[in-house]
DNA sequence: CTGAAAGCGCTTACAG
DNA sequence: CTGAAAGCGCTTACAG
């Protein structure tokens, strides 16, 4: 009946583009998928009338006729570490160009808000998922294992055995920062973090383990705040350790928010860096360089990471078979002038 | 034929709840959005059933068969600017509860790359856009007419008669750092800005403004790069103001992070501030207040934008014409050490 | 290499 | 307040 269809969109459809290019609506759905059976002469005539009608395919047509959307779902635990949003940057760098939408799921450091997301992004049924780590829920990973959307795990290296992963070790990060301090003549060496999310726990443990061959272990020399990670908070644990500790003489922070705000809380209390206690960061975040004096940190490779993962997952659905399971991109410790 | 059927997707669908619940899937469909005229023994038995299945309806199908999708797109500038990120963040707190994806487009401060994403997610029928500012292709303007998607524009006042904006005066955010510095005694002004979009030109306008009603025009003190905002930039900038016009006796920034990369770099070259020259950034981004000196900024309520706007277009998709077409939710300067 | 038929899982009108 | 019919705009299988 209703040929005053207010249901239709307005928009351009399939059918249209087919009918002025003189060709069925699957023929010309698939040159528009640069599916390769079709004649070149065809595809071209299906690609001019496309773009002279300004046709953009419906998403949710496309979603429901092959059930599997043209989007990524990423799921991040923070917005609001700078790190993340370079990850982020990344993958939206290489995803869109392939005409694929990214949904950014943030969870907040909560392992059921994350279980939340998952449940609810599975239903837009992605072409893929993009985790960071590998910490979440059972129903996560039942949901996750049934739904058999591939998955590309980021930021750290392991897993189980089928997992892919693009990262680095976090562990050796924290070691490396601890040795660094050692090399330095560094003997009496504090961990200052918050947060403390796996990552972060990962990190002090390759940083006890070094300390530990070094014969310099330290417990009390660690303070460990499981509040968001800030510069606010990075000078005031700053104060207490020096207040509690005052023969500690190098200190490793497990995100640069924290050093920054030590860095600057030393300067006002007139406490000397790098000569009274040398000070390292983690992730190189922009303001780093430019501290008074400037931070050394470990600079991490998260906008790499996000690249490597979004290009493995852009394999997986091309059907290549990625090679390796875990990608270790590494990092690298900038020297700078606080240690 | 194929009740082998690869084409299900194999998640529950709306007609298992019906079958289970014992009404059309019409009812089930009503009861599941909260359609009102469903008796309420119905709804509560289809919601029963509903979560008993782990049922969530299919979006991709909703979109089609409503021409309207469940999600709402945010077009912003710029992702490493801590300004936006805070805008999303009270976005997605006030769509998500109410079941709204938000897809977020990134234009890099780019008019053409902005008009690609307006032209890429119509064809995903948001129920809402939320844009930034006003400044956009005509072929923009034209898409998003055509479309009749509402939209609510943040950060900036004003635009056509009929828009909707959420936002505050960028104008009166420059008079006011002005006439803060003025009031402090300070004469030479100097105005530090990059980026260069159109409300850091409306905030230059408004600095000019004031300088000129005390009979302080400076011209010359300003410097404008079109560059990317940053800490290093800001020390760069600060450096050469500084060389050219030694006389500079306070400096208004356009970002915090210009600001923090100046007063960073004036540590470094014994430059006293506020002796020698106060200092006034914007945005009052999270480590300003833990600068040395604390820096002065104006804090803008940015949070409180992305809120506003999100519930404002809420307001809109209710039906519920909105009052008032632009909301001024105001600025305040945090007076702190550095002016 | 191309196409006619059927169907994806919902909601919109229209009745009653 | 409830439902049978039709349709949203695509793609999947199946033929040829």
């Amino acid at each position: 009946m209703s040929r005053t269809g207010s249901r239709t969109t307005g928009r351009p459809t399939l059918a249209e583009v087919a009918r002025l290019s003189g060709v069925s609506p699957i023929t010309a759905s698939r040159a528009l998928r640069g599916v390769s059976t079709v004649a070149p002469e065809l595809a071209q005539k299906v690609m001019a009338a496309a773009s002279s009608l300004g046709y953009v395919a419906n998403p949710a047509a496309r979603a429901l006729a092959s059930a599997r959307s043209q989007s990524v779902v990423v799921l991040i635990p923070s917005l609001s570490n700078q790190l993340f949003i370079d990850t982020l940057e990344a993958i939206h760098e290489v995803m869109r160009p392939r005409g694929l939408e990214v949904l950014i799921g943030n969870y907040h450091y909560d392992i059921a808000e994350e279980e939340n997301l998952i449940r609810n992004y599975l239903a837009y049924q992605p072409c893929g998922m993009l985790l960071t780590g590998f910490e979440r829920s059972d129903a996560s990973r039942q949901m996750l294992a049934a739904s058999r959307v591939p998955c590309v795990h980021m930021m750290e290296l392991g897993g189980e055995a089928d997992a892919l992963s693009v990262g680095f070790s976090q562990h050796e990060a924290g070691r490396a920062a601890a040795r660094h301090l050692i090399e330095r003549g560094r003997r009496r060496l504090g961990f200052i973090a918050a947060q403390l999310d796996p990552r972060v726990m990962q990190r002090a443990e390759g940083f006890r383990q070094a300390l530990a061959e070094a014969g310099l272990q330290a417990p009390e020399l660690e303070m460990l705040d499981p509040q968001p990670s800030s510069i606010g908070l990075g000078g005031t644990l700053f104060s207490r350790l020096l207040a509690k500790a005052p023969d500690v003489d190098g200190i490793f922070f497990c995100n640069d928010d924290l050093a920054q705000g030590a860095v600057l809380q030393a300067l006002r209390e007139d406490v000397e860096v790098p000569r009274r206690v040398a000070m390292v960061g983690f992730n190189d975040l922009p303001a780093s360089a430019h501290m008074v004096p400037r931070l050394t940190s470990i600079r991490t490779p998260r906008a790499a990471v996000g690249r490597g993962a979004a290009q493995a997952l852009l394999a997986l659905l091309d059907g290549k078979r990625v090679a390796t399971g875990q990608q270790d991109l590494g990092f690298e410790l900038m020297v700078r002038e606080s240690s």
